[in-house]
DNA sequence: GTACCTTTGAAGCTC
DNA sequence: GAGCTTCAAAGGTAC
């Protein structure tokens, strides 16, 4: 990707992440810019607004179908081709200090954007929302999320890692600084954590435009994968912050035990008296996923939707709509946090997770159709892995 | 209780 | 190397 930088060699990122992107975004523009209407905003805002309401009554239009006609419609014009206008339309009306809505039941910490003049609070912006999330926090916090991934790192940063590669994970203790949280979760964090510029996002009230903070949400101020050496005895950091890329095997995912003693011993529930389980070490989010952490309490606020998959389908439009640079910052994020797993994890591999969900439903399916028979793929990972570890209910 | 839906991107896997 | 599969997050929905 020529915009990003070129991380010394760091093939982490993927070089071609927005080429194809790219063509077709400019040329959308070209026709948005003679196109657009005030007439055409009303409407389009109408449109989308629809949208969402179908969305939300399942009875009047049932299925995915329903959110893909829309996306069919409109998914070209939403914003692809009007977004400047927008941009524009929007800074006049709220005299570009959009107040980006609430991230309900996200706590935040508010800090001073030391890029801004006199380091003072920017009207909205510059507010570094800081989170103990439920399932644990994010990278993106961790790694201070700014212009800075694109330009030198300011002097009061660590070093950019990506120009580390042959880091070592004692050097990551400079990342220890990031995560000196009290146990509330809120304390005293690095103001080059806020982002560096101010841009203006590109899409708001389910689809279309408007410009509203940049600053990242919760979800981003923290990292998921803490320093592991600071991690204490259950995948949890020593302020108490659950350590997010490692998580109890219980719950909604299906994942085994995973083989990491070296991060975390069994989590123990006081009220369990089952036998612990061990956490299992989560892939780090890739720029969408990074993008989508960030932008769902948004759209969930904007939008009045709860259902994942309408907010998905919008997210991903506007994942689609973001500029370039606005992508970049998201593809340097996950670069990073690529990076960052892969120093607080080296041995971790995605195969560790690899067909652990589904390979239990293949399995049903092939007991059901063959009579017990193991699937292949059940085979190879059994193989293939170093010491399988039965599921709770085979054993 | 669990799978599914829905999105994009990264990584694993198969051929 | 191409193409396919799986997982990552999220929470409502369906079974």
């Amino acid at each position: 990707m020529p915009q990003l930088n070129g991380g010394g060699g760091d093939d982490l990122g993927a070089n071609d992440e927005m080429i194809s992107f790219k063509d077709e975004g400019e040329q959308d523009e070209k026709i948005q810019e003679s196109a657009f209407t005030e007439r055409d905003l009303a409407d389009l805002k109408s449109s989308l607004v629809n949208e969402s309401e179908i969305s939300q009554n399942p009875g009047a239009v049932t299925g995915p179908g329903a959110v893909r006609r829309g996306q069919q419609d409109d998914q070209r014009v939403y914003s692809d081709k009007h977004r400047d206008h927008l941009d524009d339309v929007s800074k006049h009306q709220d005299g570009g200090a959009y107040k980006a809505p609430a991230y309900s039941g996200y706590p935040f910490l508010m800090l001073p954007d030391p890029y801004l003049p006199n380091g003072s609070m920017s009207p909205s912006s510059n507010k570094v929302s800081v989170v103990q999330q439920p399932h644990g926090m994010h990278l993106t916090s961790l790694l201070p999320y700014s212009n800075d991934h694109f330009n030198p790192s300011p002097p009061h940063l660590p070093a950019d890692m990506s120009q580390k590669p042959s880091v070592h994970r004692h050097q990551s203790q400079d990342l220890s600084g990031f995560y000196s949280l009290p146990p509330g979760g809120v304390g005293q964090i690095s103001p080059s954590m806020g982002w560096q510029s101010q841009p203006v996002y590109p899409i708001s009230s389910c689809g279309f435009r408007q410009p509203y903070s940049s600053s990242l949400p919760s979800s981003s101020s923290y990292s998921r994968f803490p320093h592991s050496l600071m991690l204490g005895p259950s995948g949890m950091h020593p302020t108490g912050i659950p350590h997010p890329a490692i998580v109890p095997s219980t719950g909604k995912h299906e994942h085994e035990q995973y083989d990491r003693n070296m991060y975390a011993k069994p989590h123990q529930e006081p009220k369990r008296e089952k036998e612990p389980k061990k956490p299992v070490i989560k892939k780090p989010l890739n720029a969408f996923m990074l993008y989508m952490k960030e932008m769902r309490a948004k759209v969930i606020a904007e939008c009045t939707l709860k259902e994942s998959a309408a907010i998905n389908q919008i997210l991903g439009r506007r994942w689609h709509a973001l500029t370039r640079e606005e992508q970049a910052k998201y593809y340097e994020l996950a670069r990073k946090e690529r990076q960052l797993h892969m120093q607080l994890y080296p041995s971790w591999s995605a195969r560790d997770n690899y067909g652990k969900k589904k390979r239990r439903k293949r399995e049903k399916q092939q007991d059901s159709s063959s009579g017990g028979k193991r699937s292949a793929f059940a085979t190879f990972k059994e193989d293939s892995a170093p010491a399988p570890i039965l599921p709770m209910e085979v054993l």
